[in-house]
DNA sequence: ACATCATATTCCGATATAGGCATGTGTCAA
DNA sequence: TTGACACATGCCTATATCGGAATATGATGT
Protein backbone atom coordinates (compact mmCIF):
# COMPACT_ATOMS: atom_id res chain seq x y z
CA UNK A 1 0.00 0.00 0.00
CA UNK A 2 1.30 3.46 -0.84
CA UNK A 3 0.21 7.04 0.63
CA UNK A 4 -3.03 7.89 0.91
CA UNK A 5 -4.96 9.37 -1.78
CA UNK A 6 -4.93 13.14 -2.04
CA UNK A 7 -8.66 12.77 -2.36
CA UNK A 8 -8.63 10.10 0.75
CA UNK A 9 -10.43 12.52 2.86
CA UNK A 10 -9.53 16.82 3.57
CA UNK A 11 -6.37 15.98 5.47
CA UNK A 12 -4.97 15.06 2.85
CA UNK A 13 -6.05 17.18 0.70
CA UNK A 14 -5.24 20.13 2.77
CA UNK A 15 -1.64 18.80 3.39
CA UNK A 16 -0.46 20.69 -0.05
CA UNK A 17 1.01 24.02 0.17
CA UNK A 18 -0.08 24.90 -3.24
CA UNK A 19 -4.36 23.80 -2.36
CA UNK A 20 -3.93 25.67 0.71
CA UNK A 21 -3.11 28.67 -0.80
CA UNK A 22 -5.47 27.96 -3.25
CA UNK A 23 -7.95 27.82 -0.20
CA UNK A 24 -6.48 30.63 0.95
CA UNK A 25 -6.79 33.23 -2.27
CA UNK A 26 -10.49 31.89 -2.57
CA UNK A 27 -11.40 33.10 0.86
CA UNK A 28 -11.58 36.64 -0.64
CA UNK A 29 -14.55 35.73 -3.28
CA UNK A 30 -15.38 33.49 -6.41
CA UNK A 31 -12.34 33.46 -8.46
CA UNK A 32 -11.77 32.21 -11.97
CA UNK A 33 -9.23 29.27 -12.81
CA UNK A 34 -6.98 32.21 -14.82
CA UNK A 35 -7.08 34.34 -11.66
CA UNK A 36 -5.47 31.82 -9.65
CA UNK A 37 -2.78 31.22 -12.15
CA UNK A 38 -2.26 34.66 -12.48
CA UNK A 39 -2.49 35.36 -8.59
CA UNK A 40 -0.36 32.23 -7.38
CA UNK A 41 1.79 31.75 -10.61
CA UNK A 42 1.27 28.30 -10.95
CA UNK A 43 0.87 27.01 -14.08
CA UNK A 44 -3.06 26.32 -15.62
CA UNK A 45 -2.83 22.44 -15.82
CA UNK A 46 -1.57 22.25 -12.33
CA UNK A 47 -4.39 24.45 -10.85
CA UNK A 48 -6.64 22.87 -12.72
CA UNK A 49 -5.50 19.88 -10.75
CA UNK A 50 -5.46 20.70 -8.01
CA UNK A 51 -9.06 22.68 -8.03
CA UNK A 52 -10.32 18.52 -9.14
CA UNK A 53 -8.59 17.31 -5.71
CA UNK A 54 -10.39 20.06 -3.89
CA UNK A 55 -13.18 19.47 -5.71
CA UNK A 56 -13.70 15.60 -4.77
CA UNK A 57 -13.07 16.71 -1.36
CA UNK A 58 -16.04 19.45 -1.47
CA UNK A 59 -13.67 21.97 -0.18
CA UNK A 60 -14.65 24.42 -3.06
CA UNK A 61 -17.74 23.95 -5.76
CA UNK A 62 -17.63 25.64 -8.92
CA UNK A 63 -19.92 27.12 -10.98
CA UNK A 64 -19.94 28.10 -15.28
CA UNK A 65 -20.22 31.41 -16.58
CA UNK A 66 -19.43 31.52 -20.26
CA UNK A 67 -16.20 30.14 -21.06
CA UNK A 68 -14.72 30.75 -17.64
CA UNK A 69 -15.70 28.69 -14.56
CA UNK A 70 -16.16 30.15 -11.26
CA UNK A 71 -15.01 28.26 -8.07
CA UNK A 72 -15.89 29.61 -4.66
CA UNK A 73 -14.79 27.83 -1.44
CA UNK A 74 -16.79 25.58 0.72
CA UNK A 75 -15.32 26.15 4.13
CA UNK A 76 -17.99 24.00 5.72
CA UNK A 77 -15.84 21.33 4.76
CA UNK A 78 -12.71 22.05 6.88
CA UNK A 79 -14.54 21.33 9.55
CA UNK A 80 -13.39 18.27 10.25
CA UNK A 81 -10.17 19.33 10.60
CA UNK A 82 -10.99 21.93 13.06
CA UNK A 83 -12.89 19.74 15.23
CA UNK A 84 -9.96 17.06 15.41
CA UNK A 85 -7.34 19.67 15.78
CA UNK A 86 -9.62 21.72 18.30
CA UNK A 87 -9.31 18.57 20.64
CA UNK A 88 -6.15 19.20 21.98
CA UNK A 89 -6.27 22.75 22.66
CA UNK A 90 -6.96 22.33 26.03
CA UNK A 91 -3.50 20.69 26.58
CA UNK A 92 -1.29 23.84 24.99
CA UNK A 93 -2.94 26.49 26.76
CA UNK A 94 -2.34 25.21 30.57
CA UNK A 95 -5.37 27.45 31.83
CA UNK A 96 -7.90 25.75 30.00
CA UNK A 97 -8.63 29.02 28.14
CA UNK A 98 -11.36 28.91 25.50
CA UNK A 99 -11.11 28.65 22.47
CA UNK A 100 -11.86 32.28 21.12
CA UNK A 101 -9.36 33.56 23.79
CA UNK A 102 -6.85 31.52 22.18
CA UNK A 103 -8.04 33.31 18.32
CA UNK A 104 -8.41 37.02 20.22
CA UNK A 105 -4.60 36.71 21.38
CA UNK A 106 -3.85 35.20 17.55
CA UNK A 107 -4.73 38.09 16.14
CA UNK A 108 -3.11 40.52 18.76
CA UNK A 109 0.17 39.07 18.14
CA UNK A 110 -1.04 39.46 14.22
CA UNK A 111 -1.53 42.92 14.57
CA UNK A 112 2.12 44.26 15.70
CA UNK B 1 8.68 16.01 -8.28
CA UNK B 2 6.49 13.74 -6.25
CA UNK B 3 3.88 14.58 -2.95
CA UNK B 4 5.92 16.42 -0.11
CA UNK B 5 7.13 14.54 2.65
CA UNK B 6 5.53 13.55 5.48
CA UNK B 7 8.23 15.05 7.57
CA UNK B 8 7.77 18.69 5.30
CA UNK B 9 5.05 20.20 7.85
CA UNK B 10 2.56 19.26 10.32
CA UNK B 11 0.12 19.38 7.51
CA UNK B 12 1.54 16.52 5.97
CA UNK B 13 2.52 14.10 9.25
CA UNK B 14 -1.17 14.62 10.57
CA UNK B 15 -2.90 13.98 6.63
CA UNK B 16 -2.18 10.28 7.85
CA UNK B 17 -5.14 8.19 9.98
CA UNK B 18 -2.70 6.31 12.55
CA UNK B 19 -0.31 9.17 12.94
CA UNK B 20 -3.55 11.06 13.92
CA UNK B 21 -4.95 7.75 15.70
CA UNK B 22 -1.50 7.77 17.70
CA UNK B 23 -1.72 11.46 18.50
CA UNK B 24 -4.96 10.78 20.05
CA UNK B 25 -4.08 7.72 22.27
CA UNK B 26 -1.03 9.59 23.20
CA UNK B 27 -3.81 12.23 24.29
CA UNK B 28 -4.51 10.80 27.42
CA UNK B 29 -1.01 10.69 28.23
CA UNK B 30 2.53 9.12 28.02
CA UNK B 31 2.43 5.90 26.55
CA UNK B 32 5.25 2.93 25.30
CA UNK B 33 5.54 2.48 22.16
CA UNK B 34 4.15 -1.43 22.99
CA UNK B 35 1.18 0.10 24.72
CA UNK B 36 0.39 1.97 21.02
CA UNK B 37 1.06 -1.43 19.29
CA UNK B 38 -1.41 -3.33 21.94
CA UNK B 39 -4.31 -0.39 21.66
CA UNK B 40 -4.24 0.20 18.08
CA UNK B 41 -3.54 -2.75 16.85
CA UNK B 42 -0.42 -1.92 14.19
CA UNK B 43 2.13 -3.67 13.95
CA UNK B 44 5.18 -2.24 16.06
CA UNK B 45 7.70 -1.68 13.10
CA UNK B 46 4.99 0.63 11.52
CA UNK B 47 4.22 2.41 15.23
CA UNK B 48 8.05 3.10 15.10
CA UNK B 49 8.02 4.71 11.94
CA UNK B 50 5.20 7.12 12.56
CA UNK B 51 6.32 8.09 15.78
CA UNK B 52 9.83 8.89 13.74
CA UNK B 53 7.34 11.13 11.20
CA UNK B 54 5.68 12.85 14.68
CA UNK B 55 8.91 13.39 16.47
CA UNK B 56 10.19 15.08 13.45
CA UNK B 57 7.55 17.51 13.03
CA UNK B 58 7.70 18.05 16.66
CA UNK B 59 4.08 16.48 17.43
CA UNK B 60 5.81 14.18 20.07
CA UNK B 61 8.29 14.34 22.50
CA UNK B 62 10.12 11.03 23.78
CA UNK B 63 12.14 9.48 26.84
CA UNK B 64 14.09 6.59 27.63
CA UNK B 65 13.01 4.53 30.82
CA UNK B 66 14.86 1.74 30.88
CA UNK B 67 14.47 -0.16 27.89
CA UNK B 68 11.18 1.15 27.11
CA UNK B 69 10.57 4.99 25.29
CA UNK B 70 8.03 6.57 26.51
CA UNK B 71 6.12 9.21 23.82
CA UNK B 72 4.36 12.16 25.16
CA UNK B 73 2.53 14.51 22.82
CA UNK B 74 3.30 18.15 21.92
CA UNK B 75 0.56 19.76 20.57
CA UNK B 76 2.15 22.71 20.66
CA UNK B 77 3.22 22.12 17.17
CA UNK B 78 -0.49 21.75 16.24
CA UNK B 79 -0.84 25.52 16.19
CA UNK B 80 -0.55 25.69 12.62
CA UNK B 81 -3.14 23.59 11.60
CA UNK B 82 -5.42 25.43 14.05
CA UNK B 83 -4.71 28.59 13.22
CA UNK B 84 -4.50 27.75 9.91
CA UNK B 85 -8.14 26.57 9.82
CA UNK B 86 -9.70 28.79 11.91
CA UNK B 87 -9.20 31.74 9.74
CA UNK B 88 -12.29 30.32 7.24
CA UNK B 89 -13.88 29.92 10.48
CA UNK B 90 -16.30 32.69 10.65
CA UNK B 91 -17.13 31.78 7.11
CA UNK B 92 -19.04 28.75 7.53
CA UNK B 93 -20.98 30.19 10.63
CA UNK B 94 -23.36 32.99 8.44
CA UNK B 95 -23.96 34.99 11.97
CA UNK B 96 -20.54 34.99 12.84
CA UNK B 97 -21.00 33.26 15.81
CA UNK B 98 -18.21 32.42 18.15
CA UNK B 99 -15.62 29.31 17.61
CA UNK B 100 -16.40 27.98 21.49
CA UNK B 101 -19.89 28.43 20.73
CA UNK B 102 -19.65 26.12 17.65
CA UNK B 103 -17.23 24.15 19.95
CA UNK B 104 -20.11 24.17 22.72
CA UNK B 105 -22.74 22.63 19.77
CA UNK B 106 -20.40 19.88 18.54
CA UNK B 107 -20.32 18.56 22.50
CA UNK B 108 -23.99 18.31 22.35
CA UNK B 109 -24.28 16.69 19.18
CA UNK B 110 -22.13 14.19 20.84
CA UNK B 111 -23.90 13.87 23.99
CA UNK B 112 -26.64 12.32 21.96
C1' DA C 1 28.76 -13.41 28.11
C1' DC C 2 24.08 -14.67 27.04
C1' DA C 3 19.20 -14.89 26.41
C1' DT C 4 15.34 -11.90 26.45
C1' DC C 5 12.50 -8.08 25.97
C1' DA C 6 11.58 -3.28 23.72
C1' DT C 7 12.34 -0.47 20.03
C1' DA C 8 14.50 1.02 15.62
C1' DT C 9 16.03 0.31 11.03
C1' DT C 10 16.40 -1.75 6.47
C1' DC C 11 14.77 -3.88 2.30
C1' DC C 12 10.90 -4.93 -0.51
C1' DG C 13 6.73 -4.21 -3.56
C1' DA C 14 2.79 -1.66 -4.86
C1' DT C 15 0.94 2.69 -5.41
C1' DA C 16 0.16 7.54 -6.04
C1' DT C 17 1.74 11.65 -6.22
C1' DA C 18 3.29 16.79 -8.37
C1' DG C 19 5.12 19.19 -12.09
C1' DG C 20 6.07 19.77 -17.13
C1' DC C 21 4.33 19.48 -21.62
C1' DA C 22 1.11 18.35 -25.15
C1' DT C 23 -3.40 17.84 -26.31
C1' DG C 24 -8.48 17.59 -25.82
C1' DT C 25 -13.02 19.81 -24.87
C1' DG C 26 -16.06 23.57 -24.75
C1' DT C 27 -17.59 28.38 -25.53
C1' DC C 28 -17.72 32.74 -27.78
C1' DA C 29 -17.43 35.96 -31.74
C1' DA C 30 -16.91 37.21 -36.42
C1' DT D 1 -16.69 27.31 -39.96
C1' DT D 2 -12.79 29.09 -38.19
C1' DG D 3 -9.93 31.11 -34.77
C1' DA D 4 -9.12 32.45 -30.19
C1' DC D 5 -9.73 31.90 -25.50
C1' DA D 6 -10.60 29.20 -20.88
C1' DC D 7 -10.20 25.16 -18.83
C1' DA D 8 -9.52 19.95 -18.34
C1' DT D 9 -7.16 15.76 -19.15
C1' DG D 10 -3.47 12.51 -20.50
C1' DC D 11 1.21 11.00 -20.53
C1' DC D 12 5.74 10.99 -18.52
C1' DT D 13 9.46 11.07 -14.90
C1' DA D 14 11.21 11.30 -10.41
C1' DT D 15 10.15 10.59 -5.88
C1' DA D 16 8.19 9.11 -1.59
C1' DT D 17 5.18 6.86 0.60
C1' DC D 18 2.85 2.58 3.51
C1' DG D 19 2.77 -2.03 5.12
C1' DG D 20 5.13 -6.51 5.78
C1' DA D 21 8.98 -9.27 7.02
C1' DA D 22 13.52 -9.68 8.60
C1' DT D 23 17.04 -7.91 11.11
C1' DA D 24 19.67 -4.64 13.91
C1' DT D 25 20.35 -1.94 18.16
C1' DG D 26 19.95 -1.37 23.06
C1' DA D 27 19.00 -2.33 27.81
C1' DT D 28 18.09 -5.84 31.59
C1' DG D 29 18.88 -9.65 34.46
C1' DT D 30 21.32 -13.87 35.52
Amino acid sequence: MARAATTADVFNAVAERRRREILEYLDSGEATVGDIVDRLDIAQPQVSKHLRVLREVELVRSRSAGRHKLYRLNPEALRPVLEWTARFEQLWNERYDRLDAYLDDLQEEERE
